[in-house]
DNA sequence: CTGCGGCCTTGACATAGATCAACAGTGAAG
DNA sequence: CTTCACTGTTGATCTATGTCAAGGCCGCAG
């Protein structure tokens, strides 16, 4: 199963990036940016493998380009806690720390462009731009921890699971730059156990609550992973979101 | 109940201010500090009053100076989840965005520096300072909502209790600058109502949870509020906490 | 084709925590 | 002193979700 191999063939310049105007470096301008192109290298993992394990030493950040990656806590009894699910252009690490305070494990095959962290450190300092981004990325990720802490403390299951397909066809259908008008159609990237990590539920219960929005034809299921929502209007209704469909995700 | 008075018996330089060293402006020099001083100004708040109302229009951005403030979430049911607990030093309202995302009220009286959001947002483009601070802090806030997450999703109700007398006893002793060897002594600032919003309980259980410590030995109650925590690492077991007395927060 | 290991579903039952309800302590207003 | 509002405690009961267990589906290795 070539791992490593896979990552000689990716090699894109930065102006061609997927990931260029979202990712840290979305302000950057040319001449930045032939700063960061030096001292930047590809890595990719296959889907299940960890990127890195809480408590080891990080020596590098990355963004995500291609590909999904979850953040997760464990408790010493093994409870498991996801923290943060990670899409393309979303970055990892933390520049004045060493080590990493979580697991990192690649959900789908995943290409990350990585930063060694001391000359990552040393060009934030003399470029704002990346330093402006990332405060700005990282204002967007505690909004979003926090929407998640109102979901883990006071949704029910049911809504959960709204909640969460709900955040995946936007985001999807942003991806495919198609509006949430008409019925959406996405693929769950996640096993029932990771909703379930996700979701602070048990996996029996991400089961029978999907099978339930199914017989409620709130979504269509074809096979284990394949979904349609007829109406997302009604699927936000689920989610209980008062955050009723704005599109800046 | 004349509340807008007593802002104006406020009035500190920052040289002596007490959270000098923490607060957005902790990496300032004496330049930058007084920038920083020509725009800013105090307000004060009454225990119970709301300092902002989530969709408002927030046109400052402010550091807690003294007292306690939190940060909630409320669905049109009226669930509620508090997703943040401002302590002095901590930073409230985001550069670059004009309405307020959640509500702060002030739990205790409390005093807040204050900074037209404007002003604040020009001499962060000039002193990056200010930003690379701002950044520190928000990781910082991301990483306890990331730790929040895992208690809101995975913790038991005993355990959630134990984990935020752990934090306040923490919190504390800090201020103080005592160790957390030998018993703490603390008093709650929070209403078990709003215990049971920052734990996803019911005040009920939170009630009959802290009876059940005390039941146990685990914490001394003296009157409602005043608590005693004989013996720390007991109370670090109770809350499940792998993260097992680091003096980092 | 066969068997095996992931992944998922469904059922039966157990339980932690929610809900509903009564009441106690405390302090401020009259 | 009385009353009222607010905060907190405790009991009885209900229920959403967890736990335990069985079995189905599907792709892959032999």
């Amino acid at each position: 199963m070539n791992i490593r191999e896979s990552a000689q063939h990716v090699h894109v310049s930065c102006g061609d990036c997927p990931i260029r105007h979202r990712a840290v470096c979305a302000r950057c301008d040319t001449d930045e940016l032939v700063d960061l192109e030096k001292i930047k290298y590809y890595r990719s993992f296959e889907a299940g493998q960890t990127v890195i394990w809480s408590g080891d030493t990080m020596d590098f950040v990355a963004s995500v380009v291609t590909g999904l990656a979850t953040l997760t806590q464990t408790m010493e009894d093994g409870r498991r806690q996801m923290v943060g699910l990670l899409l393309p252009s979303d970055f990892v690490g933390r520049p004045g720390r060493s080590s990493a305070a979580y697991d990192v494990t690649a959900t789908t095959d995943l290409v990350m462009c990585c930063f060694r962290k001391k000359p990552f450190e040393e060009l934030m300092a003399k470029t704002p731009h990346v330093a402006q981004r990332l405060l700005e990325m990282t204002l967007d990720e505690l909004d979003a921890a926090r929407e998640w802490m109102l979901l883990l403390g006071r949704k029910t299951a049911r809504e959960k699971i709204a909640s969460l397909m709900a955040i995946i066809a936007r985001r999807d259908a942003t991806l495919k730059l198609k509006g949430t008008q008409g019925p959406l159609v996405f693929d769950l990237p996640l096993t029932r156990e990771a909703m379930a990590d996700y979701l602070g539920l048990t996996l029996e219960t991400v089961s029978r609550q999907i099978s339930a929005l199914r017989k409620d034809g709130v979504i269509v299921l074809d096979g284990k992973r394949h979904v349609t929502v007829p109406d997302f209007g009604r699927l936000l209704d689920e989610a209980a979101d008062d955050n009723d469909g704005g599109f800046l995700v």
